[in-house]
DNA sequence: TGTTAGCACTCGTTGTTTTGGAGTGCTAAC
DNA sequence: GTTAGCACTCCAAAACAACGAGTGCTAACA
């Protein structure tokens, strides 16, 4: 925090800066010129804290609610601190790891109790997104299960297993389904589920060589099932925590952001937003205020993680709090699970 | 609303109390002898209606806030309300079943919207349980996915499937599959997955009668897949409309609410304590503050109904709002959801 | 005997005023 | 460049006042 590449910022001012956001974050309320006068070492008093402070604020990072009030950080003022003076703290990471291990269930349970710990362990609002596989099809097999129903399953590279129901109108031999699965799965298998479209299904019929209905009917239901896009799991743990800052409890904020919470499909949008933005070599992302790109949580800080499962497969992580909220503590979370998922998810794949 | 089996109480009385909660309902404001004096056809006096008012209040249908304040209706005041003065609309039910019928997908989307639509009709928080088939077994396969990989793929009575991947030491002959699957099917078809125990795969590995390591592992890996309780699925909507309640939002007990919506477990054992209480022909429970099984819930009221899908398939609608809530348009959208969850639910059967 | 007008009283709500103090900006002296 | 001092601002909390909705009670009335 010595080293100011800022503008204009030289070391005092740093100084006091950092000294103000830290009291802010600690105590949430606007911090004056005598405190600071007594928290730092450098021994000025007051008035000479008020110059500085008037300076700061010219430079915008900085504000005033109102006259005769202390000062709180402004987005910039967040942000310069987020991107230089934050220490990074370096704990041990065991009893994270241990927490979520314990149990390592179904993939679902595993995501739930990630998020619920984050949420516990910041008091902040947490999501974390089901990570996506863009996944290639490993196995096939249709079965007749009635006379009028087929059972289509589709297993992928990572295991999932996806199936379906078909109905069919006449009833298939077991000849022909068994000829069908042979055909399918010499044909799809290696595919993405991208890269399967109407012309490989046209192909295929073709191939088929069985030109009945039946088939035809199969494989165009078989073709819609794959096509399908899975949605987005998201999980999250502690939305109420928002209601815990006041800063977000006015007007019918906090009402947007629990629905948000509950509905889902901003944080979708977020998830998407994050995994695009391919971050940085941290793989943490810090929005601040207006830097966020859902509308919703502009009078938020969010910050999120993506992490991946080795073979290329990714998801996200985030965390919702006040602006004000503990980045070290937050961002160190963060990237102790984000080295950690790997290991944790790989053990309970299969949806 | 002529007739009163209930204690000491007049028909004047009734038609006071009636007026008093209906006007409550409407306004949310206590309401003082002056509006019932000239809110009703009784061409009565102030005075006459404070005389009748105290003995409600002796008799504990209502309540004064405070001295010099209107009164409020009790826990029994609504629970005479819900019992005998309500009255039952009868309105046309066909906007409903349109909407929800227009986008009838996956079960889980219908579940969702049909949550959502009742939330906004109602401006109260909801939730709706996916219903629970204790279900018999149609179908079972086993296949070979890879050299160390089965997959089971279990097909109920109601088209649910549920699929298990069985990691395996040694390799499985395609004959042996085949026998496996012959027997499995013919030994488990029509069974309940309750019924299926230790004892049965004990047997069932004895017909088997080979009597390999791998055989025996697979076979404990299904039994022990079908055995796994499938977790009850709850959709809610609207949670937040709890905070447009301000009798909710004192102390942290709005807090608990939201949780309680976020978690969902609290929701499980409501639809757990719902279902057994085998509820009387309408199949609609209401629950007025203390009443409810859920201690979160003590300061609201709970309306419930179990739907049935024709095969003993059931499950639970939920609706959570202030005491005040109002109860005739809640039940009256809960009852014809009820009769129309049916025709809807089963055209999205399989998961 | 039931009903009602009248009245004194209560008490929460709302609005106004007062006060205190934290914090500022500016000026003048060091 | 730093700092002590001072006048000034303005929010927050407390204190106070007025209002009015509502009550219970009593006494008169049909």
């Amino acid at each position: 925090m010595e080293k100011n590449n800022e503008q204009l910022l030289d070391d005092r001012k740093v100084k006091i800066l950092d000294a103000i956001i830290r009291n802010y974050l600690a105590t949430g309320e606007p911090v004056g010129s005598r405190t600071i006068s007594k928290y730092t070492d450098l021994n000025l008093s007051s008035a000479t804290i008020r110059n500085e402070m008037a300076d700061l604020e010219e430079l915008g990072y900085i504000v005033q609610p109102h006259t005769s009030a202390g000062r709180i950080p402004s987005d910039k003022g967040y942000r310069f601190y987020v991107d230089h003076l934050m220490k990074e703290k370096d704990r041990e990471v065991s009893e994270m790891k241990k927490f979520v291990i314990e149990k390592t269930q179904k993939m679902e349970q595993v995501l739930k109790s990630v998020a619920k710990m984050l949420a516990t362990n910041t008091n902040y609002a947490t999501m974390i997104s089901a990570p996506t596989y863009h996944n290639k099809v490993k196995f096939i097999q249709l079965s007749s299960v009635s006379a009028h129903q087929i059972l289509a399953v589709v297993v992928m590279n990572s295991n999932i297993v996806k199936n379906h129901m078909i109905d069919i109108e006449e009833e298939l031999d077991n000849e022909t389904l068994l000829k069908l699965n042979i055909l399918l799965n010499s044909a799809l298998n290696g595919l993405a589920l991208q890269e399967i479209n109407l012309a490989t299904i046209a192909r295929l019929k073709e191939q088929a060589g069985i030109h009945s209905q039946v088939v035809s009917d199969v494989m165009d239901a078989l073709a819609q099932a794959l096509s399908e896009q899975e949605d987005l799991q998201i999980y999250t743990s502690g939305a109420t925590n928002i209601l815990k800052y006041p800063e977000l409890t006015t007007s019918d904020n906090a009402t947007n952001l629990l629905s948000a919470f509950e509905e889902k499909d901003e944080l979708i949008s977020l998830v998407n937003e994050t995994l695009a933005e391919t971050s940085s070599e941290t793989g943490i992302q810090v929005y601040i205020g207006n830097e966020t790109p859902i509308q919703t949580m502009k009078d938020c800080s969010v910050v999120t993680a993506t992490y991946e499962l080795g073979d290329g497969v990714k998801g996200t992580i985030g965390i919702i709090g006040p602006k004000r909220m503990d980045y070290e503590n937050v961002m160190d979370n963060l990237k102790t699970l984000r080295s950690q998922l790997d290991g944790i998810l790989n053990k309970s794949k299969g949806s």
